[in-house]
DNA sequence: CGTGTAAGGAATTCTGACACG
DNA sequence: CGTGTAAGGAATTCTGACACG
């Protein structure tokens, strides 16, 4: 697994690094927009990933996003990308889908 | 900066990563072998970078190095290859040392 | 809805010291 | 010398709740 994507930073250092409060970062995760992991003690982790997740979500939020317009957009992206993607083996495997 | 040399973590990540104890990771700060950083309450925040380091240095000592052993060996390589660096330089500009 | 805050407790980290070998 | 450990305090984080708009 790659540096970015380890979860090893407390709140404390997000909230530094993003700018974010607590309350907003915790917000978030209970809007399930981030998922950080947790320590036996309960005490959450968060990567360098999550960081970046994070600023994103503040952004679109700040632009009048609700949290789960947020999540129900990125929902229907990936839904669509995988049809996508699925569309795109089948037609190397069989050209069912021709351009013209 | 890159985020490998992002001083985030605290100590009980590092703990987990490096496989080492609290007191061995202190330990080799007080000896100058790590440089971690602090937050405003005093607790240490260490690095991707830290990490590497400190799995070096428990290599060494369990290889029967000691500390100050280990200090003295990488600041007499960094002296090294700081006057190589600058005969290098030298020879770029005058050609002062020639191959022969 | 998204965020601030005070509250009380739990987990984490800190320092200085004693111990061993 | 390098490391373990018990001690007591300080900093950090957690949850659930009330508040505002």
């Amino acid at each position: 697994m790659n540096y970015r994507e380890k979860k090893v930073m407390t709140i404390g250092i997000v909230c530094e690094l993003t700018g974010l409060s607590e309350r907003q970062i915790r917000y978030y995760e209970e809007r399930k927009l981030i998922f950080p992991e947790r320590t036996n003690g309960k005490t959450r982790k968060y990567s360098f990933t999550d960081i970046e997740r994070l600023v994103e979500v503040a952004e679109k939020i700040e632009d009048g996003w609700r949290t789960h317009e947020i999540r129900e957009k990125e929902r229907k992206v990936t839904e669509q990308q995988r049809s996508d993607l699925i569309r795109g083996q089948l037609n190397a495997a069989f050209g069912l889908y021709k351009k013209r």
